[in-house]
Parts: C-alpha cells; sequence; structure tokens
RNA sequence: GGUAGGGUAUCCAAGUGGCUAAAGGAUGCGGACUGUAAAUCCGCCCGCUUCGUGCGUUCGUCGGUUCGAAUCCGACCCCUACCA
C-alpha cells in the first residue's frame, strides 16, 4: 500500500512537471490512487493544416500521461473549429467550410501520431455529439453561464472595452469546449495557458452534471521563433509537424537564446540540472543540440546528424551545400538568347515576381559561385571542364545550373 | 428604434480636394557585423514590369459633385458606445 502510495506520488511529480497551472489536484490525487487509468482529454480544433511545436508541449503531456498508463484522448474539434476559439484573439475568426475542417483533422491525427502512440490513443471528434444536438439543448446549455461570467474572461474584457465585436458563438464557445468533457467523462484536461477558461467552464459543467469535475493542468506557451509572441500559425513564427528536416534545424537555429532554454525544457523534457549544464556550454553548441534533438525526434538521429553537417557547411562555413535543387538550361522552356539570370530565377520558382527577383540584385543578395552579381541580365557561363554553376539567392536559396 | 463615433495596405495607425501608391510604427525580406542568437546600422516592402518621370488596382460598397476624391455629397452594408 506504502509503495504504491510512493508510486502515485512519483508519478504525480512528473505528470504534473512543466505545467503552468493545476486545478483540482487533491481529487486528482485520488484518483491516481484509485489505480483506475485516467481518461485524459486534449483538444485540438483543425483549423489550420498545421500543428506546431507550441502543440508539442501539450503532446508531450499527453504523452507522459499514456505511458503511463493513462488513456489519452484526442479530441478533434471538427465542429468547434467551424465556431472558432476566441481564446487569445483580439478579433473573430473566420469561419471555415465543412470540408476544410475534415482535411485539416486528417493530417492533424498523421501529425499527432508522430508523438502519441496510435494504438493507444482514442480519438473522437466532438460533431459525433453536436451534430445531432439540438437547439433547445443547446438553450439549455446556455442557462448555465452568465454574460458577468463570460466578461471575466481577460481576452473578452480586452475586447469589450476595446470596442471590439464578441460574438454570441463566440460567448457559447466554453460552454461547447465545457460540453465535450462530460460527454467523454475527462477525468483531465490538458491545454495552453490561454486555455484555463474554457477547461475550467468544463469542471462547472461536469459538477453540474453531478460528476467528478476534470482536473485541469495547463502548459505555458511555448514563445515564437520571434522570440517574443507565442508560437502560432497566426504569427508565422512556428514550426511545424511537417516541416522538412532541414527546417526543423535552420529554423531552431534562428530562435533567440534567451527562448532556447524554455524549448529544452518544454519540447525535450530536460530537467533544471540539464539545462544548467547546458547553460555553461557556448550557446551555439547549445542551439546546435537542441536543434538536432528536435530533428531527431520526429526525422531519427541519422538525419539529425546529415542537418548538422549541412548547417555548418552551408551557414558557419558559408560552402555550398552537397545537395541542391538542379535545373538544366537545356531542359527549361527559354530560348538560349532568353538564359539570363534574372529569367533563370525567375522561373525557378522560388520567387513571386521578377521585381522581386531584381530587388534581391539591387540588394547585393544573389552570387554566383560565391561572387556578387549585380547585372541581372549576366548569363551564366560554364568552363569547359565544370560540373555547372552554383547560383545562390539570400541566405538559403540555392540552386545548381547546367547547361 | 434614437444619438454619437468608426471602417485606410499583412497588422497597428496618420492623412479631411491636387505635391498620395498614400506619413509613422510593427511584422517580413535583403545587406553589413555575427553564432541563420541578441543589439546596432543600411536598403526593400500593393501587384505587374519591356526597369522607363512605365502599366494596373487600392483607402467598407454603389452612385454623384469636380479638370481632379481616401478626402465633399447621397444611399446602402458592417462595427462600437450610450439611450430605449
Amino acid at each position: 500500500m506504502m509503495a504504491n502510495l510512493n508510486a502515485v506520488l512519483m508519478n504525480l511529480e512528473e505528470l504534473l512537471g512543466n505545467t503552468d497551472v493545476v486545478i483540482g489536484e487533491e481529487d486528482l490525487v485520488e484518483k491516481l490512487e484509485g489505480g483506475r487509468p485516467l481518461k485524459v482529454k486534449f483538444g485540438v480544433d483543425p483549423t489550420r493544416p498545421d500543428l506546431t511545436f507550441g502543440h508539442l508541449v501539450v503532446f508531450n503531456k499527453l504523452k507522459q500521461f499514456q505511458d503511463a498508463g493513462h488513456e489519452a484522448i484526442l479530441l478533434i474539434g471538427d465542429y468547434t473549429a467551424r465556431i472558432g476559439d476566441p481564446s487569445g484573439k483580439s478579433e473573430l475568426r473566420p469561419e471555415l467550410t465543412e470540408d476544410e475542417v475534415n482535411e485539416n483533422a486528417k493530417t492533424y491525427l498523421e501529425q499527432a501520431f508522430r508523438v502519441l502512440d496510435p494504438d493507444k490513443t482514442v480519438v473522437r471528434r466532438n460533431s459525433e455529439w453536436f451534430g445531432e444536438m439540438t437547439f433547445a439543448d443547446a438553450l439549455n446549455l446556455s442557462r448555465k453561464m452568465t454574460v458577468a461570467r463570460m466578461l471575466e474572461r481577460d481576452d473578452f474584457e480586452k475586447r469589450f472595452r476595446g470596442n471590439q465585436p464578441i460574438s454570441m458563438v463566440e460567448f457559447m464557445y466554453p460552454l461547447v469546449q465545457g460540453y465535450d468533457s462530460i460527454v467523454l467523462e475527462a477525468d483531465v484536461e490538458l491545454g495552453g495557458s490561454d486555455q484555463l477558461f474554457n477547461m475550467l467552464v468544463g469542471r462547472t459543467l461536469q459538477k453540474d452534471q453531478g460528476l467528478s469535475p476534470q482536473a485541469v493542468l495547463t502548459m505555458p506557451l511555448l514563445v515564437g521563433l520571434d522570440g517574443g509572441r507565442k508560437m502560432s500559425k497566426s504569427y508565422d513564427n512556428y514550426i511545424a509537424f511537417n516541416d522538412s528536416s532541414k527546417d526543423v534545424f535552420g529554423k531552431t537555429m534562428s530562435i533567440s537564446d534567451d527562448a532556447m532554454w524554455s524549448y529544452f525544457q518544454l519540447l525535450l523534457l530536460k530537467s533544471e540540472d540539464e539545462i544548467k549544464n547546458l547553460q555553461d556550454c557556448h550557446p551555439m553548441d547549445a542551439k546546435k543540440q537542441l536543434a538536432s534533438d528536435l530533428t531527431a525526434m520526429f526525422f531519427g538521429s541519422e538525419v539529425a546528424e546529415k542537418e548538422r553537417a549541412s548547417f555548418s557547411q552551408v551557414f558557419s562555413k558559408g560552402e555550398t551545400p552537397d545537395e541542391m535543387p538542379i535545373l538544366k538550361l537545356s531542359e527549361i522552356a527559354l530560348q538560349p538568347d532568353e538564359r539570363s539570370l534574372l529569367n533563370i530565377l525567375g522561373i525557378s520558382g522560388h520567387f513571386e515576381s521578377k521585381g522581386q527577383i531584381r530587388r534581391l540584385f539591387k540588394q547585393g543578395a544573389i552570387k554566383l559561385n560565391g561572387q556578387r552579381i549585380d547585372d541581372c541580365d549576366q548569363a551564366p557561363t560554364f568552363p569547359a571542364d565544370s560540373d555547372g554553376v552554383v547560383l545562390k539567392a539570400g541566405k538559403k536559396i540555392f540552386i545548381k545550373i547546367l547547361p
């Protein structure tokens, strides 16, 4: 019995690690002692095609529960996605069509299973129950919440004060999310810090139904690549589950030193001691390890090693990468007298317009075999024994050109 | 329903008859310096472009006044507040 209790407590420490806020800890401990696998809910709304490393923070937590023998429930908010979660937003969300939502939901699962064990994960969609809910049911649900309580929410209050619109449907959102918890009989709900209010509503609704209220665990929001705002698809400052290994490595290397430690903590679950040790290294070495570990997490250590080598070759030493897209002049739709660098770059697919390319020339961003080129009308020449020339645009774009 | 304020480019925000493709921020992109870090400096940033004091499309929508409108007038749409 005593041994069991110790196991529970040790477990608890891990399960509550990295959390921002824990609500209902006593009940949780009690349930854990009961020995029953807990139902742990994490809901994502498939509003965009990509999951980001911001989600990874919570997925990691869900996986910890899963590994400890609990039931991980991944709730796909295919119904709620069409409402639009107002959390942390300062404006109305655009409506999505059913097709868009379904498409996104499909890729979400693929992506989520790169972290979670698909055999042990219960996947539910909230259209299952909301699809057949009547308006009367919905009205009944809305009875459980008051306007004053809704306005306690920071983001609603801000919008209200700032003369920004708040639609009724957004007001309903927390109730809808809370209702999910009733249906799923969730013992625990996980989410980002900005989800706290919604998850608390879940508790209220569960209590109202005579159910044991779920414990609520919020995870800190991961700071984005810009080093300031939270990582979010809408800020375009994210690393996605679906990014290439090169991007995962490269984007990680571009985060600020200050932000790096939270990545170690939240994404790689490093302990305080481990992080302290890393802080004694040169920041760049620490960051390389971070990038390497994150890449390995999704692509395996071999690929990670390759990206690390490639990174130092291209960016540290300024050499050309081993692999780059190849463009054969003989195979492209340009007459011999049209093969200026401008036109070649134009059909390479990396740029939006010739105007953009011209600007790059003016700004000294174009290099041919390491030589800066200012004249965009220049055509590449090929020495007799060469195996092509390397065209570089900006820091990241390399194209090998063959005759 | 009444009254008042508002709708400007990716976002914030100036602009109340021509000098406005539209100030200033922010984000982003490129360059220098670096460690694809931070800080700093410089350049670009509606689209296209034969790069030309070139072409096209913008300031909620439609119409009007005017040689000329983001700016004035009318109608309409939307947002917000207060009152009811």
